[in-house]
DNA sequence: TGTTAACCCGACTATTTTGGTAGGGATTGT
DNA sequence: ACAATCCCTACCAAAATAGTCGGGTTAACA
C-alpha cells in the first residue's frame, strides 16, 4: 500500500514538464537534476509516459520532452496508470468473498476518484500559491 | 498500491469473527476453512490482531478467538494498521518536493478517512442485506 | 495426571516486486 | 562527422510478500 518510487518520479517528471510547458521542450537530464531522479531510471519512466500518450519526445541533439496534452487535462490517475498499469487495489487472485470484495471496490473507486480529481494544472497552481506565500514571508 | 494478501485475510478473519460474535469464541481452523486462508499463515495474522488489541484469545483445548471490541468500533483502518503497521502512502525515504508531497498527503488522508469510515459492523450489515436479496430472488 | 487440541513464537524460505544499471542502437542539430 | 539526446532490451541486487516449520505453552477432560 505504498506509492512506488516509480510512480512518485513519474508525477514529479510530469509536474516539472508542466512548469516548463511554455518554454518548449525540456531534457531528461534537466528533469533528473531538478527533481533528483536517477537519469537512467527516469528515461525508462519517460518512455512509459510517452507510450501512455502523456508526453511527446524529440530525439537527437537538443531533443527533449514536452507534455502531449494540456496540464489541465492530465490527472494523477493518468500518470499513475501510465507507469503502473492497472490501479485496482485488489489482487485479482484474491478473495472471492462478495461482501468484502464490494467494500474494497468502494474504497478503490473513492481512491481513484480522488486521483482523477487532481490535475497537473492543480499542482502547478498550488506551487505558484506556495511560492507566493514564501515571498510574502521574506 | 495493492492490498496485500495479509491485509485482505485480516479483514476476512475479523469479519468472520464479527459474524460469529454472538456464539462466543471461534477457532482459527474454522476461520481458515470458511474464508479459505492457509491456517499457519492465519495464525500469524491473528497474533498481530491480538497484539493490536482487536482480538482476544483463549488457549488450550477448545480455545479460540473472539473480538476484543464491538464490531461497530472496529474500522478497516484499525485492521489494516494492526497487520501492516504504518499506512502512509508515501515512503518516507522519498520525495521532498513540497507541492507534490502535500498533494500525496491529501490523497492519503482521503484514503485513510474512507478506511476509518467503514466499520466491521457495516460489513456485517451489508452481508445480511445481500443475503436477503439472494433470498428474495430464489 | 496424561493426552490432546488448541494457541504462541521465532526462524526460515521461495517467489515476486522494486529500484535501479548497462550496453548499445537510432536520430538529429551543428 | 560527431556529439548529444532519446530509445530499447536485458540484466541484477535488495527488499517485500506469502507462506511454512518446529516446537513451546496452556487448558479441557478422561
Amino acid at each position: 500500500m505504498k506509492i512506488t518510487a516509480r510512480a512518485d518520479y513519474a508525477v514529479l517528471a510530469v509536474f516539472e514538464l508542466a512548469l516548463r510547458f511554455q518554454n518548449g521542450r525540456t531534457q531528461a537530464r534537466e528533469i533528473a537534476e531538478r527533481q533528483q531522479i536517477p537519469l537512467r531510471f527516469l528515461e525508462q519512466i519517460l518512455i512509459q509516459l510517452k507510450r501512455g500518450g502523456l508526453v511527446k519526445s524529440v530525439r537527437g541533439a537538443s531533443g527533449g520532452y514536452i507534455l502531449a496534452r494540456l496540464p489541465a487535462s492530465i490527472t494523477l490517475k493518468d500518470v499513475l496508470e501510465a507507469v503502473e498499469g492497472d490501479l485496482s487495489l485488489l489482487d485479482p487472485r484474491l478473495n472471492p468473498n462478495s461482501t468484502v470484495l464490494r467494500v474494497w471496490k468502494e474504497v478503490e473507486s473513492e481512491f481513484l476518484g480522488k486521483l482523477q480529481s487532481l490535475s497537473i494544472e492543480d499542482l502547478v497552481r498550488r506551487k505558484i500559491r506556495e511560492d507566493k506565500i514564501v515571498f510574502y514571508h521574506i
